[in-house]
DNA sequence: CTTGACCTTCCCCTACAGGGGAAGGTGCAG
DNA sequence: CTGCACCTTCCCCTGTAGGGGAAGGTCAAG
């Protein structure tokens, strides 16, 4: 298959494979006589599990490392688990961080809400923050 | 206060001081006569809450758009609120998104720490993910 | 034969949030 | 007076995840 077609299959771009590609995410990919990349099944499907790991969240760099993993030896789900796990951890965080940040937001809406709207419209300044 | 020990005052460096003064967070600084910024208390509390929200995951941008309606005699408490209401709609869909990603990490997770890591060793990639 | 669609490499561009370091001015201590 | 730390502006560099478009090669069809 031709990088167009490839990238059409897994919902991606030409220029998205060729940067993968150059990122290490994929082997330097066979070439035609003619120089152009040649994609296989393999292909289509080590595409489809990087789509997955970016839908999750994972960086190009995360995935990386998973599919560094899976060349030597063993265990790449041991150590797809633990990258999930941190991802978790780095969310919750993220996650609990917004949400204070909202509840100061909230405190300071209600704050100008609750205010008198005529004297602010007399001063024209905010005076509720 | 010069800009050095402002900048250890609340943890950040002189460059970024600049920098978000550069992009409206800050007002102009005033400046001695030699030229050097001057700062105040207020500049430490302006940049502790500039801190915070970065540390919540606020771009630069959103910070702006809060501080933004701070302005004193700007805008009157009417648009003041519709602004942070605004400010706030944002947060719950960004808590929103979050929370979402964190369910598909987490359920992706729980897959492959449930998985056989024998399937696992037959695959060259990780089926679970 | 030529057109159009595809491919190649190459370099620059984006937004984000600053950091590095140069070249030059300032202020205080020894 | 000199050294050093600090300040100023200026421009370029970093990493992320690609996108835009140029200049040129290739292939199938009309």
């Amino acid at each position: 298959m031709r990088i167009g077609e490839v990238a059409e299959v897994v919902a991606m771009t030409p220029k998205t494979l060729r940067f993968y590609e150059e990122q290490g995410l994929l082997p330097p990919a066979r070439r035609g006589t003619n120089g152009y990349r040649q994609y296989d099944q393999n292909s289509v499907d080590r595409l489809d599990f990087i789509a997955r790991g970016r839908a999750a969240g994972l960086s190009v760099n995360q995935i990386r490392n998973i599919l560094a993993v899976q060349e030597p030896g063993r265990a790449p789900c041991a150590h797809v688990r633990d990258i999930l796990a941190g991802q978790l951890a780095e969310l919750d965080t993220k996650i609990a961080e917004l949400t204070a940040l909202r509840a100061g937001v909230a405190a300071s809406y209600h704050a100008v809400a609750a205010g008198d709207p005529a004297a602010c419209d007399q001063s024209r300044i905010c005076s509720y923050l």
